[in-house]
DNA sequence: GTCTATAAAAGGATAGAC
DNA sequence: GTCTATCCTTTTATAGAC
């Protein structure tokens, strides 16, 4: 693999299991296998190595949603979210890299904001059609305001995957998200 | 104030603010007004700041929900947690202590994990308690197993937080926490 | 309990050779 | 692109005087 996508690839892993702060130039190089000199090539500042995961993870992210926007009804593709961020916690090793980079220090880098907030208003956006087609189709039962909604169910998902790292099981995130896995109908 | 009391006051502050990694004994000093070395004496490592933190907040978050378990119905109870992680929020700056340590580095101290297990637990054990006596008093609509509505709560909860906080904004809490707080009548 | 002084290590970053 | 070598700063932590 090319160094960078390499680095890349091990940065994430690395910070969504421990956090932005606690990983340095130096456990990467010794897991990718170069020195931490050489890092910088890459990325000069530790600025741009967190503006890249953020920005990859993002568009990552809208391509899985857009693969999932084509399911049958609104609420197989809320279906399909939940288990893509079960998936996503790792066995309860890893958080979802927005929300790892969200609770660290606030004065990260405007960049990296500015990819958080549109990270949070596409995944609402996207949520909210899909409950609103589940509206249409009648595949969620009671959908009350889509909006809000979307809004719940992407805290939903966030907050379950915090306990159930906290507490390293994953069982949990299944407990948190089992009430509206039981809205979800065949339509 | 005493040092000690004041120290916690103002390293829980940091922390919810910036995250554990990112507060060093020099910020602390400067905003208490002693030296950095001075603040060994109290916490001779770090690891036993973090662990004084989290088992005094804790105690603090046991006994405000027991002041709030008072409360006439089960309904009431948990729209007080609501509030009470809104409040806790201090208009998007702040997240819960808990979240803050959770988010960070995995290998914090067992101590710290054992007091982060067993705040989960409360939570969900008193938030369970509160959704059987709703369902019983009629104050929350369609209740379903109060375990699962339990942790499907606390995990909303947490979650608005993180959204709001990465955001600045205490709206996007309301958003998410707006379809709960509507399911709670007057019993 | 708090101070000065200092150690010892880690972290981010750069220069310049190859 | 990657290396060695080096710099500077921050951070945690300790010793010992007051």
């Amino acid at each position: 693999m090319e160094t960078r996508a390499h680095l890349l690839k091990t940065a994430e892993r690395a910070v969504r299991a421990r956090g932005f702060d606690a990983v340095s130039y130096a456990d990467l190089a010794e897991e990718v296998g170069i020195r931490k000199a050489s890092i910088h090539y890459h990325f000069p500042k530790k600025a741009d190595l967190a503006e890249a995961l953020i920005a990859d993870y993002v568009a990552r992210l809208a391509q899985e949603r857009r693969k999932m926007a084509a399911h049958a009804t609104g609420g197989a593709a809320v279906a399909g979210l939940i288990a893509l961020y079960r998936e996503a916690l790792d066995d309860g090793r890893q958080l979802c890299l927005c929300v790892a980079l969200a609770a660290g220090r606030d004065s990260l880098d405007d960049r990296v904001r500015g990819h958080l907030a549109r990270f949070h208003e596409d995944s609402v956006a996207w949520l909210r059609d899909a409950f609103r087609r589940a509206r249409e189709d009648g595949s969620i039962r009671r959908v009350s305001g889509p909006a809000d909604e979307a809004r719940a169910a992407l805290a939903l998902l966030e907050g379950a995957q915090i306990m159930a790292r906290a507490a390293q099981d994953v069982t949990i995130y299944d407990a948190a998200t089992k009430a509206l896995r039981k809205r979800i109908g065949e339509g």
